[in-house]
DNA sequence: CACCTGTTATATATATTATATAACAGTTAA
DNA sequence: TTAACTGTTATATAATATATATAACAGGTG
């Protein structure tokens, strides 16, 4: 079951939260492909904000391949497909923080052993 | 010596891509630890922007520990210190950028690639 | 002293973010 | 066939972020 929450102290935007939650929960398998996920209404109204935030966030999820529309005006999640363009964009964001990280003092080892400890969480938390 | 250039058609704002600029060059030991950076006035003249908007960068810059300004007042590049900022910083953008990669189709392979190819380019081109 | 620096302040214009309503076509279920 | 739901589109408004434009100030430098 999709869980999402805002926090207004966090310099993300509300609809930047929404998409990092739910792209957090299929990356942990809490949802799945094909699953559908809530109306934004739905979300907007458990959350108390304006249903148009909640598709904001929508459609850059489905930009981006990450959620599909069925003919039953349905969101589901999509199937994963690495994309050339999928594969661009998580470089060129790296190359970002990565250089940044290195500036403030982290070594090739920090580094690695961060994103490595990233993936082992992922892939115990099935 | 320091080079900057603007590319309006990036979503990226004028002064995240001023920040990452200079984070990269040095990153990539183009400028280092002590060397002064041209003032907001010199970097907005050549970029023919206006020298609040360089400022802004600078702010975060020094907000973040990677310049600092000397009694002269001219900024600095700061010698690399790993604070314990750092490290969460880093680790909360890899979490995101990493989920959204996974669930966009890359698995821990094609990360764990990826990051070590960035690192190696940077490596080799001192 | 003239010139440079960063900083602060104020004002303005534009873009982004978030909300508020309303309406529409299409699906679903009573 | 209604009634209720869906996403979508449209319009309007408010608040915030971004970028520019000027001006002025304290302090260092030559």
């Amino acid at each position: 079951m999709l869980k999402i929450s805002i926090d207004y102290n966090l310099e993300d935007t509300v609809y930047r939260q929404i998409y990092n939650q739910i792209v957090e929960q299929i990356a942990s398998n809490n949802i799945h492909p094909g699953d559908k996920i809530p109306s934004s209404r739905e979300i907007a109204g458990v959350l108390n904000i304006n249903f148009h935030t909640v598709n904001k966030a929508y459609q850059l999820l489905r930009e981006n391949g990450i959620i599909e529309l069925t003919k039953n005006k349905r969101y589901i999640i999509s199937k994963k497909n690495k994309t050339g363009n999928a594969i661009d964009n998580f470089k060129k964001k790296e190359i970002d923080i990565i250089n940044e990280a290195m500036v403030r003092g982290l070594n090739d080892d920090d580094i690695i052993k961060t994103v490595k400890n990233i993936l082992n969480l992922k892939n115990g938390a099935d």
